[in-house]
Formats: C-alpha cells, structure tokens, sequence
DNA sequence: GACCCGTGGAC
DNA sequence: TGTCCAAGGGT
C-alpha cells in the first residue's frame, strides 16, 4: 500500500483537533496559523490565535487597525517580528487582492512574512491545491521512512520538494490531507526527540527502520543560545512597550539590561527593525502606536 | 549558506 | 540545570 495512503488512513482516525483544521474556516485564519505556527509549538499558538481571528475575522479588519494593536495581541508568541509582517501582509492583501488571500503560489509568496513553506501550505490547506508542503516534520519523515537517514538536512532543498512530490496523490484536495497526515506523523509520531515507531504506521516499509535505525551522520546543528544575547534583551524591552499603553521614557528601559552597549544596540535594532518607534526625545513606544505612526504607514501604504 | 530573530516546555 | 526543540522567514 502507497505510503500516502497509509499516512491518510492513520490520520483520519489519529488527527489532533485543531480549530484551524475544521471544516469551512477560511484562508485568512489559516494563514493566520501558519505563520504563528512558524517556530512556535500548537500548545502557546492555540489561546493567541483565537483571539485574533475573533477580533480580526478578515485581513481588511486588520490592516484598520495598527501595528502596535498587532504586537501586543501577539503576547508571548515570541518572534514579534512575524506580528509586525502579519499585519503588513493584511494590508498588502487588502491593497493587492482586494481584501482577499490570493491561491496562486507567487502571488502568496510575495506578501510580506509568507516564504516557501507558508505559502504552500496556505495554496494546499486553505484551497486544496496539489502542492509539496514540506517543512522540518515532513523532511525528517521523508529522510526517515524513504531515505533511511536518522535527521534531514539543515535546510529544504530542491531535491526535498521533488521527494515529497512524489509522495502525494494526484487528486490536489487528497493530496493536500496527506501533507497535513505527513506534517502530523512527524510532529506527533516520527519526532526530533522520539521516534514512537510502535504507533507508527509506516514501519512496514520505513528504511530507516529497515536498516536498523543507524544514528546520525551529518554534522550535528549548534545551539541555539538566548541567556545574554541581543535577542534576550530585545526580548524584554518588548515586553516593557507590550505592557504599558504610554510611551515608555528611556530611563525605564535603561534598567532592563545591566550592559549599557548592548542595551542600546538592541533598542537601535527594533527601531530598524520598525517593531519600535520613538516619541518625542527620549520616549519609545510599539510601532504604530502613536498617533504620528499612523500618519506615516498610511503616506507609506500610499505611494 | 550563515546568521539573526523570542519564548517556554520537556527531559 | 542546561540543553534541545518548536508548522520558518529575511537578509
């Protein structure tokens, strides 16, 4: 039996219960979630996303509103750079597509915050396209079972979409459930940490399995690191401007981090980054708080 | 391709 | 306790 077929099989009676799966929601709630499931784990995704597809049902809800309303109701997610995005592609979806989300693979891939792995999987869930929807579960499902290597590579390549293409059927919409049921087996079966082959469906043709289960070869990835770095501080200065509905003085922000240097070397950044504005001389606030913020998107959305 | 970008939970 | 990891994207 097909591997897509054993996947699907196992998927419809295993698939966890996710809002965004259900039956009729649309392609923005969809984008939505998948751009806050970027890096981030369904269990902190779950509270967030609720809350913003009730108070913005539609990319034009949320292009009225600000940026700094997008970063705040953003919470903890972390990444708040992908808030920022988010809110800017509502606004490029509003001004491009008339306030809805495109289901060609360029058109997707060209908003702001939506790479190659978004925009598939965008294309596939929301409009049942037949598309590979490769992320790092699929990749290392596929490295698995049909390569027979312990960890897949540390990027997507080519070779990866060509693989993964292989494996789905051809009836776009059924393909589409496989790579939802392939995304699954590897985020709840065939994990980073575990590899629960008891429960898995796949072992009667997986390669990996097959030839023992051999370990690792490729080089292993560096750790990631946080305590002390700039994005730790950038981290809790964010968390500062969430907080406080008042531009925040510099002094207030100077007592977050002991390091002077790189204090203000992470404040810069999220100005670059134009996550962080500032008010009058010595004051910073969420971009787009401020009632000049405003101004300023809507002459820059304007030319 | 290398590097940067948050946050919290599991082990 | 420290390490690893989580549906990537942008530069």
């Amino acid at each position: 039996m097909p591997i897509a077929e054993v996947a699907l099989d196992w998927f419809e009676r295993n698939a966890r219960d996710l809002p965004w799966r259900v039956p009729g929601v649309g392609a923005w709630p969809i984008l939505v979630s998948e751009v806050m499931l970027q890096q981030t784990p369904v269990s902190r995704v779950l509270p967030v996303w609720t809350d913003w597809v009730r108070r913005w049902p539609t990319p034009a809800h949320l292009a009225a509103d600000t940026a700094a309303d997008a970063i705040r109701a953003w919470g903890r997610l972390g990444y708040p750079r992908r808030a920022m995005r988010l809110h800017a592609c509502a606004a490029a979806i509003v001004e491009r597509h008339d306030g809805e989300v495109p289901s060609r693979l360029e058109q997707l891939l060209a908003l702001p915050g939506i790479g190659d792995y978004t925009a598939r999987a965008v294309a596939a869930f929301a409009y049942g396209q037949r598309h590979p929807v490769v992320d790092v579960n699929v990749r290392r499902l596929a490295a698995r079972a049909v390569s027979g290597a312990a960890e897949p590579g540390p990027a997507t390549t080519p070779a990866d979409l060509a693989l993964v293409e292989g494996l789905l059927p051809a009836e776009p919409a059924v393909a589409a459930r496989v790579s939802a049921a392939y995304m699954e087996l590897g985020a709840v079966i065939c994990t980073a940490r575990n590899q629960n082959c008891a429960d898995c469906p796949l072992t009667s043709s997986c390669a990996w399995l097959a030839a023992g289960r051999p370990a690792s070869t490729g080089p292993s990835r560096r750790p990631q690191g946080y305590a002390g770095t700039d994005r730790q501080v950038r981290g809790l200065i964010m968390a500062e401007l969430r907080g406080s509905s008042e531009p925040v003085p510099g002094d207030r922000i100077a007592v977050l981090w002991h390091l002077p240097e790189q204090r203000d070397r992470a404040l810069a950044s999220l100005l670059a980054d134009g996550l962080v504005t500032r008010s009058g001389r010595d004051r910073f606030a969420l971009a787009g708080e401020t009632r000049q913020d405003s101004v300023m998107n809507t002459a820059r959305l304007g030319d």
